[in-house]
DNA sequence: GCCAACGTTGGC
DNA sequence: GCCAACGTTGGC
């Protein structure tokens, strides 16, 4: 069992989109980071859990907790010219880009935001992907005991 | 809107 | 393979 970080910008896709879909299940397209796209198609498996994170928004936080029920497939989005995603380098027949499918688990009553997490940088968290300088993976991994230690704020 | 921190692209 | 230019991300 493998814990994951899964960023969204509300405006785009929002864990309420996530709650109104079918089974509240969505496919996860759009990741277009070779970095991202690896955790996804090598590491991520069917069962594991993952953080909602909201980002680019008035209160970045982790707002929802999601499960991965279907593992990588090919995100055909990089196939249609008028999709947002649209990458001609990526093919049905030698697909460059994928994705997972994800339903949502439970909306966290009160976010877990941005700033909260930021108060542990230098003690529990201190690894924390999401806090580490930089990084704009839109997938990350997270710790068994990150993953422990966010739930129990 | 600003800007730091990347990742990608393409000429050489 | 190097690296400058450019585009994107995302917090503020």
């Amino acid at each position: 069992m493998n814990y994951w970080l899964f960023k969204s910008e509300p405006g785009e896709f929002s864990i309420d989109d996530l709650a109104s879909r079918p089974r509240k299940t969505e496919h996860w397209d759009g990741v277009r980071n070779y970095q991202a796209r690896n955790f996804m198609r090598d590491k991520m498996r069917k069962h594991d859990l993952g953080f909602f994170y909201h980002s680019s928004c008035a209160e970045p936080a982790i707002v929802g907790i999601v499960r991965v029920t279907k593992e990588a497939y090919p995100d055909h989005t990089a196939f249609d010219p008028g999709d947002k995603h649209f990458d001609d380098k990526s093919d049905p027949t030698s697909p460059r880009w994928f994705m997972v499918d994800v339903q949502l688990v439970q909306k966290l009553d009160v976010p877990i935001t941005l700033q909260t997490l930021k108060s542990f940088n230098n003690r529990a968290l201190r690894d924390f992907a999401l806090l580490k300088r930089g990084n704009r993976l839109s997938i990350m991994p997270v710790t068994k005991s990150q993953w422990d230690f966010i739930l129990g704020l």
